[in-house]
RNA sequence: UGGGGUAUAGUGUAAUGGUAGCACAACUGACUCUGGAUCAGUUCGUCUAGGUUCGAAUCCUAGUACCCCAGCCA
C-alpha cells in the first residue's frame, strides 16, 4: 500500500527540520499569548488551533499565557473571557483543571522581576541607557523610513548613572513619560525597530495581577522573547506584522547571552534559552472585520448587542450563534497555514459548520412565515382511522407543553414506527405521527408530532401562480406534508388586499406517514406545524454584518461602517413544534428545510428564542435568482 | 524614495528540476419523504519578460503588484 504523503505546512516543516538537527532536543513547546485587552475572535482561533495543534501533534506542550505588560489597557473581564473561549475551543494547556478556571494559566507579569534583572545586566554591558527625551522628541529623532534617526543626547550616560536612574525609575521617583530605558542599537538602522527601541516606560497605574508593585512596565519587544525563553517555548509563533520585530527579539536574547556560557561559568552565568520566532499570515474573512479596534467600535457604538452578538466574529459570538468548537477546529485545519496574506471566504466557515451540524443536529419543524392551511375533508378520516391498538409508552400527560421532546431527552429515543396516537374525532381529531429525528444518525430515533385539521405552512411554500420548476403547493397540485399526508390544494381565501390568508386542501387518508399505497409520487415535500399545538417562538435571522465582501472598500471620504448590512438581523415570530416549548439554552437543532438554529440565552420557559446559525443550502433560491 | 515579506484556478492550499494535484465555490447529472445530505462528472490556474536546462511553478537576471514598519500599543 502506498500511503498518500500528508501535506505539511511550512511551520511543520520547520519543526521537522529542528527535530532532525536536534536544535531543541526534539522538544516542541508552543504558546498562545493574548493580551487581555479584548475578546478573542475567529482569527485567534486559527492561532490557538495552530499552536495547540502543533504541541499535540508532536507530543509537546502548549501554554496559555496572558501577555499583560500594559496595565492601562488590560482588564479582568477580558482575562475571563479569553480563558473561557480557549477552553471552549478545546485547547488544553499545561496545568489546566476543570474545577479551577485559571489553573495553569501563565502571566507575562509574573516574570517582571527577572526581566528587570536582565535590564540591569544590559545596562552593565553598556547596551541600554536611560533617556530623558519626551515622546514627541523620541518620535522626531527616530528619523523616517528613508532617513536615519539621530542619537539621543542621553545615549552616552555612564553605566553608574544609568543604573542609578533606572533604580529610581522603578522606585517611582519620576512621573509618567519623563524617562525611558532604551536599548543602544543603531539610530540609523534601516529597520526602524532597531533604532534604540524603548524597553521600559513609566506608568503609574495598578496592574490586574501585580497590583501596585510596579510603576515601570516592559514594552512588548523587550518582554515577549523573555516570556517565551523562561517558559522554554521552542517555537514562538506570531503573525506577519512581527516579522520586522524578529531581529529585535533575537537581539535582546543574544544581548543577555553575550558573555554567558553554556555551563554557567564566568561573570554572567548560564546562557538562556533562545526560542525561534516564526511568522504566519493572520486570518482574514470576507464580509466581516477582525481588528480589535473595529470590533470594539461596533460594540461601543451599539451597532451590535455586545461582544457575543451572534453576528460578531468573536468566539463568544460564534458560540451564541450556534457554532460548534469542532466545526471551528475543522475550519482552521481546512484553510491551512502560510505566509500569503489571504482572505478566506466566510462560506468556508459556514460550510464547516453545516457539515458538523448536519451530523449531530436533531431535525424539528418550525414555520418562520406562517400561512394557514386547512384540510377541508379532515373529518372524513374518522372512519378510516383504526383505533389505537395499544397505549402510548409512558402513558402520562398528553399535553403538548409537557411532552418532552424525544430528540432532546434521551429517554424518548428509539420509539420506532407505531400506530399513531389519536385523540378526538371529526374536525378536532389530532393524530400524533412519527418523525425521524436525524436521517444522518439512526440512533437519534424518532418522535411523535401532532397533526390536525389546521396547520401552518411556510408562505414561500405556496404560490398561486408558480413559475416553472416550482414544485411546492399550488392550486390543483399535490404535495407531501412531511411525515404526514399528501394534500391537494383546492382553493384559497384572500384578504381585501388580495393576499392569500388561507390555503384549503383535501387530504388523502391513505397516505398517512407520507407514502401512497398506490405508489404515486409527489414532487414536493413541505414542512408544517399543527396550529393547535404550535408554540410561538422568536427567531432571529442573521446575515453577514457587512454588505461588501471587503468592509474597507468604501467610496472616498466614507467610513467602513457605511458598509454595515442594515438587515443583518431580522426578527420573526415563528411557530415551532410543541417539543420545543422548553429546551435548554445552547441546544442546536435543524429546522427542516430552513437551516440550523440555536436556543439563545434570551429564551424564557415556554418562550424560546432561536438564533439562526446558518441556512441550509438552497438550490431553489439559486434557481429563482437566475430567473 | 529605506527595510522586511508575499505572488499557483473565483477563493484557499500542495507539488522542494521530471504528468501542475487537492479542498471550497461554480456548472451537469443521478438519487432523495429536507430543492438538505449523498454520489458521479465538467469547467477554470503557475504575476510579467528574458535566460539556464533534454525538461522550470521550482534555478538565474530584470521588472510588476500587494502587505508590514516611523506607539512610551501588542
Amino acid at each position: 500500500m502506498t500511503e498518500e504523503k500528508a501535506q505539511r505546512h511550512f511551520i511543520e516543516e520547520i519543526v521537522d527540520e529542528h527535530n532532525r538537527t536536534g536544535r531543541f532536543g526534539g522538544k516542541v513547546v508552543t504558546r498562545f499569548p493574548p493580551e487581555p485587552n479584548g475578546y478573542l475572535h475567529i482569527g485567534h482561533a486559527k492561532s490557538i488551533c495552530l499552536n495547540y495543534g502543533l504541541a499535540d501533534e508532536y507530543g509537546g506542550q502548549f501554554n496559555l499565557r496572558m501577555d499583560d505588560t500594559n496595565p492601562e489597557k488590560e482588564e479582568q473581564e477580558y482575562v475571563n473571557s479569553i480563558i473561557e473561549d480557549v477552553r471552549w475551543l478545546g485547547a488544553k494547556w499545561v496545568g489546566m483543571r476543570e474545577d479551577h478556571p485559571t489553573a495553569g494559566v501563565l502571566w507575562g507579569s509574573n516574570y517582571f522581576d527577572q526581566m528587570y534583572a536582565w535590564a540591569i545586566e544590559l545596562i552593565k554591558k553598556g547596551k541600554a541607557y536611560v533617556c530623558d527625551l519626551t515622546g514627541e522628541q523620541v518620535s522626531k529623532s527616530r528619523g523616517t523610513l528613508t532617513t536615519p534617526g539621530t542619537n539621543s543626547p542621553y545615549r552616552n550616560r555612564s553605566i553608574d548613572e544609568n543604573l542609578d536612574l533606572f533604580e529610581r525609575m522603578r522606585k517611582g521617583e519620576f512621573p509618567d513619560g519623563v524617562k525611558t530605558l532604551r536599548a543602544k542599537i543603531d539610530m540609523a538602522h534601516p529597520n526602524l525597530n532597531l533604532r534604540d527601541p524603548i524597553m521600559y516606560r513609566i506608568i503609574h497605574a495598578p496592574h490586574h495581577n501585580t497590583g501596585e508593585k510596579w510603576c515601570l512596565y516592559p514594552m512588548y519587544d523587550w518582554a515577549h522573547g523573555f516570556e517565551d525563553s523562561i517558559e522554554g517555548v521552542t517555537h514562538s509563533i506570531c503573525t506577519l506584522e512581527f516579522e520586522n520585530h524578529r531581529p529585535l527579539y533575537d537581539w535582546f536574547i543574544d544581548s543577555v547571552n553575550e558573555g554567558r556560557t553554556d555551563d554557567g561559568s564566568g561573570p554572567w552565568g548560564k546562557k538562556i534559552h533562545h526560542p525561534q520566532q516564526i511568522e504566519f499570515a493572520r486570518l482574514n474573512l470576507n464580509y466581516t472585520v477582525m481588528s480589535k479596534r473595529k470590533l470594539l467600535e461596533l460594540v461601543k457604538g451599539k451597532y451590535v448587542s455586545g461582544w457575543d452578538d451572534p453576528r460578531m466574529p468573536t468566539i463568544c459570538g460564534l458560540r451564541r450563534r450556534g457554532y460548534t468548537p469542532e466545526s471551528i477546529r475543522q475550519f482552521c485545519k481546512d484553510i491551512g497555514v502560510a505566509k500569503f496574506d489571504s482572505v478566506i471566504e466566510v462560506v468556508r466557515l459556514e460550510n464547516a459548520c453545516r457539515d458538523h451540524l448536519n451530523r449531530i443536529a436533531p431535525r424539528v419543524m418550525a414555520v418562520l412565515h406562517p400561512l394557514k392551511l386547512v384540510i377541508d375533508n379532515w373529518a372524513d378520516g374518522d372512519n378510516q382511522t383504526p383505533l389505537p391498538v395499544r397505549e402510548e409508552l409512558g402513558g402520562g400527560s398528553t399535553s403538548p407543553d409537557t411532552t418532552p421532546h424525544p430528540t432532546l431527552s434521551p429517554e424518548g429515543r428509539g420509539v420506532g414506527k407505531e400506530t399513531p396516537r389519536i385523540e378526538g374525532t371529526g374536525d378536532n381529531r389530532v393524530e400524533w405521527l412519527d418523525a425521524v429525528n436525524n436521517p444522518e444518525d439512526a440512533s437519534a430515533g424518532t418522535r411523535k408530532v401532532p397533526f390536525g385539521k389546521v396547520l401552518y405552512i411556510e408562505q414561500d411554500d405556496f404560490m398561486e401562480n408558480p413559475p416553472k420548476k416550482y414544485f411546492r403547493l399550488t392550486p390543483g397540485a399535490e404535495v407531501r406534508l412531511r411525515y404526514a399526508y399528501f394534500v391537494k390544494c383546492i382553493g384559497v381565501v384572500k384578504d381585501a388586499a388580495g393576499q392569500v390568508t388561507e390555503v384549503h386542501c383535501m387530504y388523502d387518508p391513505a397516505t398517512r406517514g407520507g407514502d401512497a399505497p398506490d405508489g404515486r409520487k409527489v414532487k414536493g415535500t413541505i414542512h408544517w406545524v399543527s396550529a393547535a399545538h404550535a408554540v410561538p417562538a422568536e427567531v432571529r435571522l442573521y446575515d453577514h454584518l457587512f454588505v461588501n465582501p471587503d468592509p474597507d472598500d468604501v467610496p472616498e471620504g466614507q467610513d467602513w461602517k457605511s458598509n454595515l448590512n442594515p438587515v443583518s438581523l431580522q426578527m420573526v415570530h415563528a411557530f415551532v413544534e410543541p417539543g420545543l416549548a422548553t429546551v435548554p439554552i445552547g441546544t442546536r437543532v435543524q429546522f427542516e428545510r430552513l437551516g440550523y438554529f440555536c436556543v439563545d440565552p434570551d429564551s424564557k420557559p415556554k418562550h424560546p428564542v432561536f438564533s439562526r446559525t446558518v441556512t441550509l443550502k438552497d438550490t431553489w433560491a439559486k434557481i429563482e435568482k437566475k430567473a
